[in-house]
DNA sequence: GATGAATGAGCCTTCATTCAT
DNA sequence: GATGAATGAAGGCTCATTCAT
């Protein structure tokens, strides 16, 4: 119950939130997160060994703070449906909410300021372009409802990458075999609509 | 057209996709491109002024290759929506393939080995949890039709992931604006089953 | 009198010749003391106000302890010859005993792990085997009695260490006055048997 | 055949041997070797990977021009025993003309600047005073011939020092074992004339 | 065009020491 | 007397980049 000691790690995980949100893990130097928190590096190494631990802390109290979130808005709901959907809108409020936060999140781990993710995005824009210009035939067509295609051709991807990452990690199946389960999900998700829906 | 200097060129970009794929962007130091090629690292530095633009040649490049192939796979269909969903295909099968290659451009340019990454989905894979969950329920009650909730979460995740990022770097309106769409682009996608279909 | 502070004083001590015998001086750090003492870090420096001064304190106390078996080993002879021979036995057999305090005098003021002895070692060992072998055949050459060169080699190099040792921390004399008292007490030491002796 | 390169390394290695001579090991820091060479930190670690190695190598350059110098004097030479003594004599002649080098080879891997030492050296002199007042009464006696007593205290001891270095770190029997060939080696030396000698 | 020795700014980490409690 | 959180100076090492040859 060392309550002085757990606030001052409070203090570093809060300051270390900051900056680590704002330059990225490369670019946040140890003086830096020591300057905002008026702890010396000293200090901040007695409480987190090393740069790389004090970093996952951070993420961990936030993916706290977000699940918590996340589960609440999903008791909230009647429905289970209604629920899945609550939570995956909690933490996109979330992130909306805190554009840092969301950086910290999802791309500071990210190195070289953020050229990187720029360039990222660049290609994936690219991606999203033949995509969406593909929908947009679609729709003209008839095929599929009317949509945002923009916002169509980025979930198809984002439905892709987060697809990828997770092989890339955990293994399993290649992603090619849960590709027909995701056209399928994707695609009856733009399905034309029925009468009387 | 230095043919020679663009076949130095290319054996650099092909040396770099590799030890960029295997390393990260950080981890990869330039002596490591150099010995990979042969080529002394003056050399290296004669065809490309600074790392990082060595990096962005080799996504360049990477996605010149990507965007041929999703360009190809949906020109061989016949119907719009056909197309769109050939050309997500076509780069998530490639990316299958070749891992290395996936990594490169989904998140080699984390640092940190890949110790972020991992953590990146480990958080995430707690929001999937909750996610799946609640499909699962959803399942059960008739109020979904039968999916796999795994894949499900995770691409629901993955829009919301991409939603994100687009706008963290493009800005425009804030994701939650675009919330109504994408829950309806995703629950359409798992709602019951009409007869007939 | 203060009997309990002393006893402490003890027990940091005792622990400290530990930790000290074992890992060296530069790498017995403050904490690995107070670890293996129960004693706080604080309560350390309270006793002793900088580490090399507990370290001195440490060699004292060993000193005291190897000068007292000397000279009651010593003085337990009869004639002045046994009785130096008797020290000089005391303290070796003492060091023979306990390897980490051996390793604690006479070494471990070294840094670097123990690389750097082992380095002096393997240098000296070159000049000993040069030594060695030119023994080897004045002992075949009759020239010297037969003796085990090995040993006397390194006795020959020892003299030369502590000689020069206490040159340069003392001064005096440079060592090379003193050579033909070392030469001749070295060589007197193998010259060939008389008989009857 | 670098030649340029091996310059560069002599030039490094010539300004380490003074640097480290003067401040031992631990107080050289690197900047130090850098500035006294006029090449930068990176220079240096370009041709010594780390600071052990860059010291390690001054040592075996030292024991090899030592070693040469030993081994010459040997040569020339006629008797074995004369070789013998003349290797030691060229290596304490050397070490003897070059304050700066004895304590490199045979200190300076001790730390804290050089108080270790000096306890060390204090430590020593204590059990000397022991040896050698014995071995004055001893002469006074009769029982052994008028020598030195203070060199041949130190000699007795540097022999057991470096019986106990050696066998501390290439093990081997137990030094006591080594007691009776150590005793009378050191005690034939200073045994009473014989008549004729 | 290519080489590789040299540069140097920069950063993480260690650890003896202090001091409020 | 003791605790342990906090300090901060110091130093080893890395690595992108440059440039003389």
């Amino acid at each position: 119950m060392t309550t002085a000691s757990d606030a001052t790690r409070e203090r570093i995980l809060e300051a270390a939130e900051t900056v680590f949100g704002d330059k990225g893990y490369h670019d946040a130097i140890v003086d830096d997160i020591g300057r905002a928190t008026s702890i010396s590096k000293g200090g901040l190494y007695f409480h987190f060994p090393k740069k790389e631990v004090l970093f996952f802390a951070v993420m961990d109290r936030l993916a706290d703070r977000l699940v918590q979130k996340a589960e609440m808005a999903a008791a909230a709901q009647t429905s289970p449906l209604a629920s899945a959907e609550a939570a995956l809108e909690a933490v996109l409020t979330s992130l909306s909410k805190r554009r840092r936060i969301a950086r910290l999140l999802i791309v500071q781990g990210y190195s070289m300021g953020n050229s990187f993710e720029r360039k990222r995005v660049e290609v994936f824009d690219r991606f999203a372009a033949i995509i969406r210009d593909h929908l947009d035939r679609a729709v003209s067509s008839g095929e599929v409802r009317p949509v945002d295609t923009h916002i169509a051709a980025r979930v198809w991807l984002g439905a892709m990458n987060e697809v990828i990452i997770h092989w890339l990690y955990e293994g399993g199946d290649s992603p090619v075999q849960s590709m027909p389960t995701i056209k399928r999900l994707l695609s009856a998700g733009i399905a034309p609509e029925r009468e009387g829906q």
